[in-house]
Formats: structure tokens, C-alpha cells, sequence
DNA sequence: CGTTCTAGGATACGGTCGTATTCTATCGAA
DNA sequence: TTCGATAGAATACGACCGTATCCTAGAACG
């Protein structure tokens, strides 16, 4: 047999590349040939590795999911609700350059999954495991109907991440509305 | 002087054709030529009422935000607060194939606008209008926090949206996530 | 009625797209 | 060490892109 690459590890960073490209410029941005430059590969080299474009966006927002499930779990699992609810909430928000660049990129998929069942399933994949974990975490708090309030907790934290790309100076006033929507759905 | 034609109208009606086929089939799909066609129109009939696809953009998505701030005015001002407030909510959410398009198209400005300072700053303006009716109404029936609230019952809003276009399934319980948010932040 | 200006269509140009194909160098197994 | 399979680059192709330019037909005025 001949010589071989660690396949996983190179589709890994292939996508990875993807995500900075889409977050940073825009999904309109990515072409093979731009994902490939971004990623030090030659066109062809990405071509090994997916056989086609769509592929390789299914690929890249499924990475983009388990970025954001695998960041949830480093919130500490002890803290009071409302607190644990703040730090969830926050992992998501566009604050700083680093996170503006995935929450773009994670909203650019979302808007384009309206047109792509592919892509639209595994959206809905992603967002069912975020709202069970939600929901548990409400249920074991005491709050009344925890499944409509993580789908409410959700939509808060999706509309504040979206209006944040166009809008960061609004952060502070956003982040009083984070609070104000924690606090009332919330029991005290 | 020779013929002359309605300018002002051709334009909107240019921009509502972009509007139809951004919302049915992606902004990605959009193009100089597509729109003409979607339009009725030659790609050179097109190009005589506007510079650039930029400018082109740029309009249609300010006759979007002009037919969402209209399609709030028609909401009974009269309503309780909280029934005012769900109605508001649903002239915005995709629940039908023709405010599918409507919401689609204007989530996809809104993703665009993020790596394109001119389309932000429509949505900017749009938004402020939108959060100052909100708040308006929200201080009147004695809503603590109204600025907040507004912020995060457009953000529901937004976030209940984004999800309704790749997951329509999940309407009830999202109409349900919706009613669970109002009621808590609005007073009883 | 003839002149003039414009609406709108047609066409062309350079660039980028996704993808298929081809080539070369190199590593692993025999 | 030889051989075969693969990694990866290079190239090619047809399609579509935004935009600039040119052309024609017809309505509005003198």
C-alpha cells in the first residue's frame, strides 16, 4: 500500500479554513479555490478530500456544530441558573473577533440551509441536542415548561448573535436585553 | 423630450422581483441577470435603473425593511399588550410559503450585511425604527425595562424566524416557545 | 411631421466558478 | 529494491458572473 495522509485530520483543517474564510468574508467568499489558498493546498489537493463543493459545506457546518456543542460543555455545570444560562448565552455572542468569525459563519449556513435540506438537517440535528441539554438544565432548576423556554433561550441568543454581526456597537444594550430575557424567563 | 417611464416604480418593481428570488431560491441566486428575467426584463433593461448590483442590493433591501415597518402598522393598536405583541411577532415569522420568501430574503440581508457596512447600516435604521415602536408600546402599558424588552423580543423574533426556515416542523412548539416569552416579559 | 432623446435589448470582455482530467513525485508493501 | 497506489499540483473546459458598449425603436416636443 502506498503512502497515506490522515484523512480525517486534512478534511479537518480543510473545513476549519472554510469556517475562518466564511466568518471572515462571507459565505459568498468561499470558492474550492479560495478555501484551498486559505488552507496553504493547491485546488486539486482539496479536491482529494471532497468530491465536490456541497460536500464539503456539509462537512464544514457539521464541524461548525460540534464547535459550539463541545464550547457549551466547558460552562461549569455547578453554577446558579441564571448564571449558567449568562455564560451558555455568551459562549454563542459575536464579542470579540475570534467568536464574531464562527457565529457568522454559523448564521451564513443557518440562512443557507433555508434553500438546502442537506444543510437544513443538520441544523436541526445541532439545535435538538442544544435544546435538550437546555432543557434538562431548566427542568432540574424548576422552571416551568422547559422545553417552550429553550426554544425561547434559543431564539434570544440567535437573534442577539445575528443583530450583533451588523451591529456590534450595540453590545451593551443587547446584552441588558440577554439579561432582562434570562431574568424573566427564568424562576428567581 | 422623448418617452419617458415611471422610474421610482420600475426601481421597486426591480427590487421586488430581486426580493421574490432572493427569498425563494437564495441571495446566491441572485444575480444581474437572474433578477431581469425573474422581473420580466432584459439584464441590459436592468441595468439602466441601477449603477451596480450593489446599488441594487442595496435598494431591495431597503424596500424589504419599508414593507416590514408598513406590515407592523396594520397591527390593531388597540389590542392588549400581549395580544398586540404575538400579532406583531407573526406578521414577521415565515409561517406561510409567501412570508417564507419575505423572511428568508430579509435574514439573508441581514447574514450579508454583517461583511457589507452599507447593508448594515440599513438594517441598523430598520431595527431602531422597529425597537422604538416596540419600546413605545411596551412603556405605555407600563412594561418594566422597556428598552430591553423591545431588544429582546425583536431577538426572539429573529432568532424564532431564523429557525422556522429550516426546521417549518417545528412550528407549534416554536409558537409555543414564542407565547412563553412574551408572557414573561410583558406584565400580566 | 421631423427631430431628438431615451427605454430597453443585444452583444462583448475579462474574470471566476465547479469540476474533470492528467501528470509527477513519493511512500509503503512485496 | 522494485512496483503500485496515492497525494497533490497543474491544467482544461464550459458556464455564469458584473459591467461596458452599441444598437434600435418609439414617444414627446418643436
Amino acid at each position: 500500500m502506498p503512502r497515506i495522509a490522515d484523512r480525517s485530520e486534512q478534511r479537518r483543517q480543510i473545513g476549519a479554513a472554510l469556517l475562518r474564510l466564511a466568518g471572515e468574508e462571507g459565505l459568498d467568499q468561499v470558492s474550492v479555490r479560495t478555501v484551498a489558498a486559505a488552507s496553504g493546498r493547491s485546488p486539486g489537493a482539496v479536491q482529494k478530500y471532497f468530491r465536490s463543493k456541497e460536500e464539503l459545506l456539509l462537512f464544514a457546518s457539521q464541524l461548525s456544530g460540534e464547535r459550539i456543542e463541545r464550547r457549551m460543555q466547558t460552562v461549569d455545570p455547578t453554577l446558579p441558573l441564571r448564571q449558567a444560562l449568562r455564560a451558555l448565552v455568551l459562549t454563542i455572542l459575536p464579542l470579540d473577533e475570534e467568536r464574531r468569525a464562527e457565529t457568522a459563519a454559523q448564521l451564513a449556513f443557518a440562512v443557507h440551509a433555508a434553500h438546502h435540506p442537506r444543510l437544513a438537517e443538520v441544523r436541526r440535528r445541532v439545535d435538538r441536542e442544544v435544546h435538550d441539554a437546555l432543557a434538562r438544565r431548566l427542568a432540574a432548576a424548576g422552571t416551568p415548561e422547559p422545553g417552550p423556554t429553550a426554544d425561547a433561550l434559543i431564539a434570544v441568543s440567535d437573534g442577539l448573535a445575528l443583530r450583533l454581526l451588523y451591529a456590534p456597537g450595540d453590545a451593551d444594550s443587547l446584552l441588558a436585553a440577554l439579561d432582562r430575557a434570562i431574568a424573566t424567563l427564568t424562576p428567581p
